[in-house]
DNA sequence: ACATAAAGTTACCAGTGGGTAATATATTGG
DNA sequence: CCAATATATTACCCACTGGTAACTTTATGT
């Protein structure tokens, strides 16, 4: 709980001065606030008063980096999506047996859903967006749901996965990894590979021929 | 009051009892259109405005049955944890192996999760209560996460489930099961059974000695 | 050192939404 | 028919929040 309390973080704006500092930063440094707070209370409960507040600054300050507080939310979910991206992509390049690069997807999602980026994409609501953003979002989390159904089907394909039904197993698969958000705590007992290494090992184990 | 009382036990007590289920049934109505609305458009964008419209009636109206949006809400969560409860110990009472027990939870489960009462418990977000009343429903939840964690204990004493980690593997079923509220339509193609047989076959396949 | 732009602050606006008070309207029991 | 009760409506209030305008402060280039 406390390991992600906002304030732990570290602030580019110091009470008095020191705010010579790159725009960028302080743009990300907004992103990670907000995001934390997204989660930690849930969108429409986290105010842009809050959040600037706890960044010591007032809220129209974020109007120099965002246009609105939708803005906000949409570049967390971007930054989200790239790390599913780039854990995806790194997979695809990879060899091995289906199974095996399912296994590897499996650990590498669950490795990007345990952070606040990557976890504000399966846990804050898409709905808050405008469509055109929304219509992106929804597009991507499609793009990962594809990864998983063709990595099972080149499974079957290669015989390392019995047959089935691939959308229902990736239902099964992403459901079990979105989920991990919702009890995961960064501080707990159970490091992100235990959770992984089993959750790849559980949620395949039923696959083999 | 107390006159009533005395002559209501003579005759005119029909027409009270069914004065009192119009009012019951006036509730509940509020209750199955408050959460289509809240699953549809969430929680903080459903206004008691638009509830009431779509009633037919207006605003205040709704405050003859219920005393905030609040209430609401936890009224629907407590139907909806009515309806696990009824299946979970509908299966406690069953016998059978316990792999067997655990397929049959997974598949009352899916069906609860896949109504509208059930899907709220795990589609809107409990953090909208207050202390009270969010600490009772987590509490529920945690039952039914135990309920699945006993199961799977018992499966592993009676040898019908191989040693595991029983709490990973409750999170990773229920973690599938929960999602489905996330992309279930029961205008679908997809039925309900075939998505609990389906789970609960895939799910527990990994778990045979 | 000074002009200028960037970055912040104070003060404010407007829409929204939960909730209430006062009131009107049926419905029921006597 | 009358009194009482339940139920609904109209007309509000008020707190909050996203967003903006105008002004002040800070940093920077020449």
């Amino acid at each position: 709980m406390n390991s992600r309390t906002a304030t732990a973080q570290e602030l580019p704006w110091v009470p008095f001065e020191d705010r010579r500092r790159a725009r960028d930063q302080k743009r990300e440094a907004v992103l990670r606030m907000a995001v934390t707070m997204f989660l930690e209370q849930g969108y429409h409960r986290t105010s842009l008063n809050e959040v600037a507040t706890r960044l010591n600054i007032t809220k129209p300050a974020l109007y120099n980096y965002f246009s609105s507080k939708e803005d906000i939310l949409f570049e967390c979910y971007r930054l989200g999506r790239e790390m599913y991206d780039e854990s995806i992509d790194a997979i695809r390049k990879q060899d091995g047996s289906g199974i095996e690069k399912l296994r590897a997807l499996i650990r590498a999602y669950a490795s990007v859903v345990t952070q606040d980026f990557g976890m504000c994409l399966v846990r804050l609501d898409d709905r808050e967006l405008g469509d055109k953003q929304r219509a992106e979002v929804r597009a991507a989390k499609r793009r990962y749901d594809a990864a998983f159904r063709k990595q099972i089907m080149a499974g079957i394909e290669d015989g390392s996965i019995r047959p089935c039904d691939p959308k229902l197993v990736t239902f099964a698969i992403t459901g079990a990894l979105n989920r991990i958000g919702d009890w995961y705590r960064p501080d707990g007992e159970l490091p992100v590979d235990a959770i992984s290494d089993s959750f790849a090992e559980h949620l395949t184990q039923g696959l083999m021929p």
